[in-house]
DNA sequence: GAGTGGTCTAGACCACGAC
DNA sequence: TCGTGGTCTAGACCACTCT
């Protein structure tokens, strides 16, 4: 892995940047960390610009094509994005993200039925239970926001769900009215509270509805759900939010490839 | 797009392909679409080697560094595999695609259980309902090769399977003793009928179970099942399978991650 | 040792976006 | 017009695998 170290024109003093040279890892590899690093430190904020290609080849004194290997890492790792003409931006984050793409309400989803509706019904603080908790930080999970929103279809309601929001992160939710919040909640976080969504990992799972949540989604109790349990994480891997969403069974479908 | 096409040391009389200039696309695409063709045509066989990149190159009158890009295209979609120091092989296809990374059987998937067992309980000729044959291309569907499937996990009964096969591909599963094929289908098609299963696209949903599928499940009729319909494609894009799994819903537990 | 893919270089020109 | 990322070249050397 570790190249020629070539040799011809190197008049200057010092090389420009001596951490990229590392045994049995290639180049654009360690560049790659190096950069990745930076991204979760700040050094420059979700959607902002990473220097051109041409500085950071300069700065860390390798060719193009190796600076060019290193940031294609970053951007299938869903780190960066690349935009012809434009630059390198951090990626600014999951704005859908949506419960939907798991059911199939009406006709086919979103035809004809309008945008789906959001409304808080429930908000108040409350200490973690343990089982909610445990996906948080060792140090995080004990006040937090939770949250019960209804999601509707065409005025029909269709989705439940319990959020869970550390404090004091979320505090800007806690208080004022929530119909200003809109139907998505993943820009009110980043708007509201400075906090973006990079990535979800959704469990999927089935079980009977309880009295209330039936109620809500004008079923009867004990009818079959599908339960999907998220862990939303930001930039730097933390958790930052807890959601379990019930809806109707025969509702579910979801499709998967395996290649 | 269309690069120099520069003129120095063209002393030969012909380019050595005329097919790599294209107008409005990446020599690199259009070499991989080539390539692509030649994989699907079956110029190479699945598991089979692809020449060396330098011989590929010169064939096609390009650098290394385009004809790499072509291939690298390839590895994504999953067409091709590159191993190091050995060469660049068309893929072999699915292997496993196992039906139980759906389900949570016992403490943990496979862990003390002992291996997954699989027993086909009926095997017939028929004529695919619309609802199956609508899956394979339109000449096909007619005589089909009917399978139940019971699959088991430390010799409770977990998953009941429907497989539809077109005849005449799967002939050589019409007759014989079923128990030689093996726990595992898709290798038994490739060493039996001389069919590789490259894509697989499963459809997850919940419905309750019937009275015949509940009682080779141990289960009381009208318990909550999720139920996968999959179609598995060969490397061409054909349909060559397709199937309906039944599992209980209590055990089904799937997870995606978005990014 | 021969042959393969993997890394790296130093340059060129092209296509796109914004000013 | 300028700065950006995208494509392409023609070479070099390295690491891996098989014989």
């Amino acid at each position: 892995m570790t190249q020629a170290t070539s040799s011809l024109t190197d008049t200057q003093s010092a090389p420009p940047d001596s951490s990229v040279a590392e045994p049995g890892r290639a180049r654009y590899a360690v560049l790659a960390q190096v950069l990745r690093d930076r991204v979760l430190r700040g050094d420059w904020p979700p959607g902002g610009a990473l220097p051109a290609e041409q500085v950071l080849a300069a700065d860390h004194g390798v060719a193009l094509g190796t600076i060019r290997q290193a940031l294609q890492l970053l951007v299938a790792q869903g780190l960066i994005e690349r935009i012809h003409g434009r630059g390198t931006f951090v990626r600014a984050g999951l704005s859908g993200a949506t419960m939907l793409r798991f059911f199939r309400f009406g006709a086919a989803a979103g035809t004809g039925l309008g945008p789906p509706a959001s409304a808080i019904l429930a908000r108040s603080r409350v200490a973690a239970p343990p089982d909610v908790a445990r996906h948080f930080g060792p140090g995080q999970g004990g006040d937090m926001l939770q949250l019960l929103r209804l999601r509707s279809l065409a005025g029909a309601p269709c989705l439940v769900e319990q959020i869970w929001l550390p404090l004091p992160a979320f505090a800007a939710l806690a208080d004022g009215p929530t119909a200003a919040w809109g139907d998505l909640l993943y820009p009110a976080y980043a708007s509201r509270c400075g906090v973006s969504v990079h990535r979800a990992v959704d469990e999927i799972g089935f079980a009977a509805l309880g009295t209330e949540h039936a109620a809500l989604l004008g079923l009867a109790a004990g009818h079959p759900a599908a339960v999907v349990s998220r862990r939303a994480f930001d930039i730097a891997g933390r958790c930052v939010e807890f959601r379990i969403t019930r809806g109707d069974a025969q509702a579910f479908a979801y499709t998967v490839t395996l290649i």
